[in-house]
DNA sequence: AGGTACATGTAAGTAGTTACATGATTAC
DNA sequence: GTAATCATGTAACTACTTACATGTACCT
């Protein structure tokens, strides 16, 4: 049971939106996409080469010298409804933040508590993000897109605030710093 | 740049709570770290070898012919508690789920209310697990772990209880299947 | 003229999974 | 005796990242 790439799904759907460079698939892969998924230009590129070689993806070229516009084919559009019905491959799961606080005991808690802090921080700045992302949305009322664009960032917006509350309740059960500072 | 694996550090954090086999390594971090962590036979083998041949872990023969028990030596704990104060690497965003729903519009919200209805059921049966293991760590509470246990269930309770309130929003969100069922 | 952003690609390497092979031990 | 579980490993493969190489377009 082999496991497939998504990374089609990503560059498909992107195209799917609008045409546009491969350079230009990043940028709104990471900026659109960007707090639930990633592509680096080493999978961008083959990918697009493949999905023009059978016919998925065409390519248009621009005025200028440099560069060419991908669009997506009727064959792609296809594809990518297909790609979209498989059933999800889930990745194992893999929390560096909660590995470490899980052996926390021999790390101390000054460090946990400074990990605990960081991740607070990051989750605080994400969900002020986040409603900047859904009044853009909600400035295009006519773009079907719009539910699940709305969908997704409710998403962010719940794990931001359940990792906030998260925090403050791990800052709280940590051990005072005298108790276990020190042993082995 | 290389990333290097964090492998090393579950392995080692498994042996420092009590010596066991490759295979007892295995079956700790799934049961134990399953919700956040996982590794394969395929890693664990070969990082138990690399961690004997440098000496940070000892193999202590069992009265039994087959298997050995792995026990963690002194150089192995240091090396251990070096691991954990990296700085933690992340790993780039994949959700599976969140993409498909991105894209949504192409699917139809049938199939959406489907994949919606799926992970809230997956919510709500990691929610209820976390019950039992909360109950278990405060069954011992002489055990210095237990307040950074304590510390990772939480986390996965708050990520429990927001998948399932985002869920039910998000089902809410999605348009009346027959206003998009078929376009374009 | 020089720097920054745009644009396309390749090469090398890592981490990880799955599948396979093999055997010992335990429980029935 | 036979089936399930315990136990250790290897081989083949995939996905992915980083770093490099190369060049164009635009702005000042």
């Amino acid at each position: 049971m082999t496991r497939h790439s998504q990374t089609e799904i990503a560059v498909l759907g992107a195209l799917s939106v609008e045409p546009m460079t491969g350079y230009a698939v990043r940028a709104a892969i990471t900026e659109t996409l960007g707090d639930f998924w990633s592509e680096s230009f080493g999978q961008i590129y083959p990918t697009l080469g493949r999905l023009e070689a059978v016919g998925h993806v065409r390519r248009a070229t621009t005025g200028k010298t440099s560069g060419s516009k991908f669009e997506i084919t009727e064959s792609g559009l296809a594809r990518l409804r297909d790609l979209l019905a498989e059933p999800i491959d889930v990745l194992p799961p893999r929390n560096g933040l909660l590995l470490r606080l899980f052996f926390g005991h021999l790390l101390g808690p000054a460090v946990c508590a400074q990990l605990i802090g960081d991740a607070l921080d990051r989750a605080e700045a994400a969900a002020s993000t986040y409603a900047a992302v859904r009044a853009e949305i909600l400035a295009d009322p006519h773009n079907p897109h719009a539910p699940y664009w709305l969908i997704t960032v409710t998403a962010g917006e719940r794990a931001a605030a359940a990792q906030v509350e998260w925090a403050r309740d791990a800052l709280a059960l940590l051990p005072p710093e005298a108790a276990s500072a020190r042993e082995r």
